[in-house]
DNA sequence: CTTGAATGAGACATGAATGTCTCATCTGCG
DNA sequence: CGCAGATGAGACATTCATGTCTCATTCAAG
């Protein structure tokens, strides 16, 4: 049946657009339907017929980053060993999906007063159970809520992919700074001596 | 002179309709000129009569956002003490204009291919050289550039500034969290027992 | 070859935000 | 009072992205 074929051309097809538009709206956030269209070699019109709109191409995205984190969150085994290494592997398999999450979370805080996609907050709330058994645990701080733990995580991902993409760093650097940084902080560590008066 | 008083009766004017539009961008970052006008209690006329478009609203806010950020980084002493308390102060200084600057950053993403304000490169390598200070002297560690630092803190602030007007985080612990986080690390310090190899 | 489906190109209408304009009103000052 | 400047309200044209539509072309299957 052609119509089997159909369905599996159409697949590809579309996982192609997608990431294309992701590729795009990356560097772009402020990309127009037509130059959507023009990156991924198809007209605006074949466009249109995949996606309903505009609005139905970010909602796609959203489920493609949202599939990648859940990805990237199982690969990353939260449960498994410490929470330490646990935090490594899972910036590790985020990498590669660095540019179209930094492109979701600026689109999210868009979205005013829409409730947000309840993909996120399952991912959210794995994130942050990772940052909560690292302090059950003790390897971690206790002083920083959980919360705000997987913000800053947010927040190192996208600042990270940004500078990236504006050369300002190295790509190869990308999860030893984000790791670092998050785990071990700026200050130098196994030197008690500098610690002055809070 | 009329003229007198029409110039510094302008000018505290536009300061306001400047911090109303601040107040209300942070909020809701695709706020129309009518949106803008209404918060600070003019007509869109009046609006267009002081800002000739919204790009130059938003040139102005940009000139606001950097006169308070070198105020901020004046104020903080960076060169003072310590780079670690000069992190702190710098921290708590910037806190006040967090919800700005985490607007200007989320726009300054959209400027796409044009240059950036040379007032933000000043404050960029004002910001570096403080934490290239903290390497000179020991008190923080040398495999992070400062340039990935700076943006690293940039992107603090703006998580920060944004789960606090979520609601996510509390407003009160906005300066602790984002210090102690980019200083120290989720890592529980104290306790090298719990460091597995790398 | 013929047919059907998908595509590309482009016209067209729509809606939203912007920028410009005019005019009535208000206010302070001479 | 009379005037000048500033303001508010609103009409208006413009621009731009979007969404919908039609039509010719291409391509693979029968």
């Amino acid at each position: 049946m052609s119509h089997l074929r159909y369905c599996c051309f159409m697949a590809v097809d579309r996982d192609h657009v997608l990431r294309s538009a992701a590729a795009l709206l990356t560097r772009k956030s402020t990309a127009t339907m037509d130059e959507v269209a023009k990156a991924a070699g198809i007209s605006r019109a074949t466009l249109h017929r995949q996606f309903a709109g505009r609005d139905a191409l970010v909602r796609a995205l959203e489920a493609l980053g949202i599939a990648e984190c859940e990805a990237a969150l199982e690969a990353a085994r939260p449960g498994e060993g410490p929470a330490t290494d646990a935090v490594r592997r899972l910036v590790a398999e985020v990498e590669p999906h660095a540019g179209l999450l930094a492109f979701l979370y600026s689109e999210n805080q868009l979205f005013e007063g829409e409730e947000q996609n309840e993909g996120w907050t399952r991912i959210d709330e794995a994130v942050a159970g990772l940052f909560r058994r690292g302090q059950a645990s003790g390897e971690f701080r206790i002083d920083l809520t959980p919360a705000w733990l997987t913000e800053a995580l947010y927040g190192l991902l996208a600042s990270a992919a940004w500078a990236v993409a504006e050369g300002r760093v190295a790509p190869k650097d990308f999860t030893h700074m984000i790791v670092e940084l998050l785990l071990g902080g700026v200050r130098r560590q196994g030197d008690p001596a500098r610690r002055n008066a809070s």
